[in-house]
DNA sequence: GTCTATAAATGGATAGAC
DNA sequence: GTCTATCCATTTATAGAC
C-alpha cells in the first residue's frame, strides 16, 4: 500500500515522515523559498533530488499534500513553542516565552520562514486547513487574549512584522544572529509590558 | 506598429500607458494580489477584462512585460515620493518626508502593496530590472546613508517591516487608516530621531 | 484592436512494468 | 520504491482573418 494514504488525517503535531518523504519536503521547502509555491512544479522537486515525477507521486498523492506537509515541517517547532507557552503559569510569562521562541525559530530558518509567511498560495492552503487555522487562533488568543483594543492589536501586528523583517530583510542579511536577536528582544520588551498592564485592568 | 514595442526601453518614471494597457495592468495588479504572480495567467487577466488572450498580447509582448509594467504602476508614487524627498534641504527632513509618504502609499493600496512586496516572482523580476534596483538603492542611501552601523540598519529594517505589517496584517485589517497612520508615525519617530543624531556625529 | 485557431511546451496526475 | 510511458488540461506565444 502506498504511504500517501494516511497523510490527510494526521494531526499537525504527530506528523512523521519516511526518509524519502523528508527528502521531498526539504527540497520542496527550498524551492518554495526561491520560486514561490506557484512557481514550483513537481518536476522541479523531482529533479532536485534526482528522481522522477512518478516517484514523488508515490510519496504524496497531490501537490497540495506536499505544500501542506512542507508547511507542517516549517511550523512544527512553532507549534511546540505554542504548547510550551500555553503551559506557563501566567499570561505574561506565556507571551514572553512565545515571542522569544518565535524569534529563535525565525533566526534558525531565515530563508524558509520568509517564503512560508507571505506566499499567496501557501496562505490560501493554510487558511483552508483547520489545524493551521487553529494554531494561528491559539497564538492570537495567547498574544492579545480578549483584549480587543485596536492599539494593542496594532502593537502585536507591528511586532510580528518587525520579527519577519528583522530576520529576513536584505538590509540586515549580513548581521549575525546575536545582533538581530538582541534588537528584536529590545523591540518586543515594551510591547509585552504594555500587554501585561492591559491584562491586569 | 504594435504599442508593445516601445515598452522595454521606457524609464520607470516616464511610463505612460493607453487606456487599454491601463485596463490590463489594473486587472493584473488585482489578480497578482489575490493569486500571486506565478498563479496568474494571461487567460485570467483576459477574462477579468472581458477580452481574449490575443488582445492582451497585442498590448504587451510577454508576461514579464506585464509584471514589470504592473510593478511600475504600483511603484510610481513611491518613486515620486523619493524624488521629492531627495529635494529636501536636510537629510533629516528627507527621511521624515519619505517615511510619511511610504506610510500614506501603503495605506492607499493595502492589498496591492502586500502582494508586490513579498511575491517571489515579483521579487525576482524587480531584482533583475535596473530601474527598480536603482530606486531601492536610492531609498536605502537616503535612509541609512553611509552609516553602516548594524544597529541603525536593523532599526530601518524593523521600520520597513512594521509598516508592511501595520498596513497588511490580518490582525489589523479592520482598523481605519487614521489609527494605523498614527501608530506607525509614533513608531517611526524615535528611529528617525536616532538616525538624525547619528548623522550629526 | 480584437477575434479564431493553433503550435509548442509544461503542468498535474495515473497505469503498469520492473 | 522507482521507473517509462501516457493522458489531459493549461500555459505562453504566434499567425492570420475580420
Amino acid at each position: 500500500m502506498s504511504p500517501a494514504g494516511s497523510l490527510a488525517t494526521r494531526r499537525l503535531e504527530s506528523a512523521s515522515y519516511s526518509s524519502a518523504q523528508t527528502r521531498v519536503l526539504q527540497a520542496a521547502l527550498s524551492l518554495f523559498a526561491e520560486h514561490g509555491v506557484g512557481g514550483t512544479s513537481i518536476r522541479m522537486i523531482a529533479d532536485a533530488i534526482g528522481v522522477t515525477k512518478a516517484a514523488i507521486y508515490y510519496q504524496f498523492k497531490t501537490k497540495e499534500e506536499i505544500v501542506l506537509a512542507a508547511a507542517g515541517l516549517g511550523f512544527a517547532k512553532l507549534e511546540w513553542a505554542l504548547e510550551a507557552a500555553e503551559a506557563e503559569e501566567s499570561p505574561s510569562r506565556a507571551r514572553e516565552f512565545l515571542i522569544r521562541q518565535v524569534i529563535e525559530i525565525s533566526l534558525e530558518q531565515r530563508r524558509v520562514t520568509r517564503a512560508l509567511q507571505h506566499d499567496p498560495v501557501m496562505l490560501r492552503v493554510l487558511t483552508e486547513h483547520e489545524p493551521f487555522q487553529q494554531m494561528f487562533q491559539r497564538m492570537q488568543r495567547l498574544m492579545v487574549g480578549e483584549v480587543l483594543d485596536p492599539k494593542m492589536r496594532m502593537q502585536v501586528a507591528l511586532l510580528s512584522g518587525a520579527i519577519a523583517a528583522g530576520t529576513g530583510h536584505s538590509l540586515v542579511a549580513d548581521l549575525d544572529d546575536e545582533t538581530v536577536r538582541s534588537a528584536l528582544l529590545e523591540f518586543a520588551r515594551p510591547i509585552l509590558a504594555r500587554l501585561a498592564r492591559k491584562g491586569r485592568q
